[in-house]
DNA sequence: GCCATGGGCTAAATCGATTTAGTATTTATC
DNA sequence: GATAAATACTAAATCGATTTAGCCCATGGC
């Protein structure tokens, strides 16, 4: 059984297949369809079980009603949960997402980008990787719009981002452990080029000289950009080890890396927080279980999707619009700390 | 600055499109066109940023090297690793993967099931909601793959499905607990008609019927199938009031279901294992990392991916094949318990 | 010198829609 | 009764690829 084209309803209906196309698409009134023709093809197209081919069709107008979303790792739940309020938001104006994982790997996410521009997506709601900003540039150039989360191009002020107000953020979460007589404040971050954790980083240092509190480069950790998993979690065990000691607190500036760290505490018996206070940035439904609770700089992980949307289709809605390449200063959203039991 | 087709390189260097997308296909030995004006064709191409447009390539040859995952709920961590799966499984292939979430929704399922088919995936991997088995007959019948996952439809074993032993998971569970002495065994589900679950169900009674210990209705708490959180914590709440005296042990039988039921013990203060033991189906990160431990039926997700994946590839090689259609027993594959500190 | 063969390419049909420009018929206008 | 306008449709171009059939030219055999 073969799939039913616009053009075996038109032979069945006895009518053009303009006619129908004419009908399918509610313009049938307006190209003054009689009303028996009307319904006499909506029949036959309920009957038959008429599909619209959506690739003829975006094929001939040029559009597909397709956002392509590119995020780090589907499969992490930062990323799963901004994906789902991508995918519920788009639904409400008439979108489909396309997903994919770049794993982090500069390679693959211009395949990714190459893979939706064949595709023909409309628009685009990237996490970028680093040195992507290029072949970003192409798809405006193209006119097609996107738009950056959780990441962005400080020196690229033209491609529009949604994040959080990532040094900020940090910066509440450094500004409350100090307030909570905690001095030495251990950091464990990723190795990134990326503007997003240098303002991390750079939150931490600013409340600490604010606090007249030397900067000790022994309490930062920085785990390689491709560290594995047994890797990260050494590195965060070495950290750990001056628990009470050389650290009195400690931060972790990602989702990930908390969990990997909550796993390395709870191996090591390390008293949270009587031996060490722990806070991490970016929430997960793991610190809010543990015993004791972990304390988390929370992001608007809704908003952000939600944002990000509505930005993009205000540009799908108005191609090359004024302020299409404008320069503009990312929206930074707010974080929220959330007080537990591990400070 | 339009996109460019295959017609723009055509001009610039000089020869017909039918020359270009031969050489863009590696039909040009085949096709006997000349070193050079491979070259030249090639390298044209490669100046103008040519990227072929799949829509036009998908209509013409009626593949678009796309499948359509259909799963639960994305930001779910079981189906996000299983979609993380699936999608690199795919790349293997060269195949892209479209996925999209039920929220357990008929009515969604459906309407997925229909944009996908709209947009000519060429094959399906579904998690099923009750009464899809129609819909994915239709899609059957028009010759497209369809492979279930995670649940099945007995009275349509015409659909291939792969998932987990269901029955002899929870059975093996089941017998853990009595082996490790618990005899009074709560067990939280979710109301579902639909066949993977009733599996789940009689391996528990199945057990208890074998040690010939009767099974307590009031020992199992069904949480209706569209109950909120809320509603679902406040039965699961009723369920631990029993702690110690009605029940000596509860079991969870999803991943979900023991989120919940963790954060409501957690709540109540009640010590694990000393008044009751717990034990979950499916892993999630916060049993390894919950004090204590939980125990967990654990689902092999990659290979369900994998086997998924597999089945779909083969049925898309040969499409139509002998056994096309052919009743078969859904795979089941082994449950594997892990035994943790809360038993 | 004629025909067959093969090399190197192109023309044109096709996929399934959308959309513009038109045609044929009826009705209204003066 | 001729013209204009409205009604109810349809023909055909188009989107960007793939693919079949075939054209033209050069070479070789006899």
């Amino acid at each position: 059984m073969k799939k039913v084209s616009i053009s075996d309803i038109a032979k069945k209906a006895g009518v053009s297949v303009s006619t129908v196309s004419f009908v399918m698409n509610d313009k049938a009134v307006k190209m003054r369809i009689s009303r028996e023709v009307i319904e006499r093809v909506e029949n036959v197209a309920r009957e038959m079980g008429y599909r619209p081919n959506q690739l003829a069709r975006g094929l001939r107008t040029g559009k597909t009603r397709t956002i392509g979303l590119i995020v780090e790792n589907i499969s992490n739940s930062f990323f799963a949960t901004l994906a789902k309020t991508i995918e519920d938001e788009a639904k409400k104006y008439d979108y489909k997402v396309v997903y994919c994982s770049t794993d982090n790997d500069e390679v693959k996410a211009r395949e990714l980008i190459n893979m939706l521009s064949q595709r023909q997506v409309d628009g685009y709601i990237i996490t970028p990787t680093p040195k992507l900003a290029e072949e970003i540039r192409k798809l405006q150039a193209e006119n097609k719009p996107v738009i950056l989360i959780d990441r962005y191009f400080p020196e690229h002020r033209e491609i529009p981002a949604v994040l959080v107000d990532n040094r900020g953020g940090v910066a509440k979460g450094t500004e409350y452990l100090i307030q909570k007589g905690y001095r030495k404040i251990g950091l464990v971050t990723i190795e990134t080029e990326m503007a997003h954790m240098k303002d991390r980083l750079s939150g931490y240092f600013d409340v600490l000289e604010k606090h007249g509190i030397p900067a000790e480069e022994s309490r930062v950790k920085i785990i390689p950009y491709h560290a594995d998993r047994d890797k990260a979690m050494g590195l965060i065990d070495e950290m750990l080890e001056g628990a009470g000691s050389s650290i009195d607190a400690v931060f972790f500036l990602t989702n990930y890396l908390g969990v990997l760290g909550i796993e390395a505490i709870k191996r090591s018996r390390i008293k949270v927080p009587d031996q060490l206070a722990v806070l991490c940035f970016d929430d997960n439904d793991i610190f809010r279980l543990y015993t004791p609770t972990i304390s988390v700089v929370r992001q608007p992980i809704q908003e952000i999707g939600q944002q990000a949307m509505s930005a993009l289709i205000e540009r799908l809605k108005h191609p090359g619009g004024a302020d299409g390449f404008a320069a503009a200063d990312p929206l930074q959203l707010e974080t929220e700390l959330i007080a537990r039991e591990s400070i």
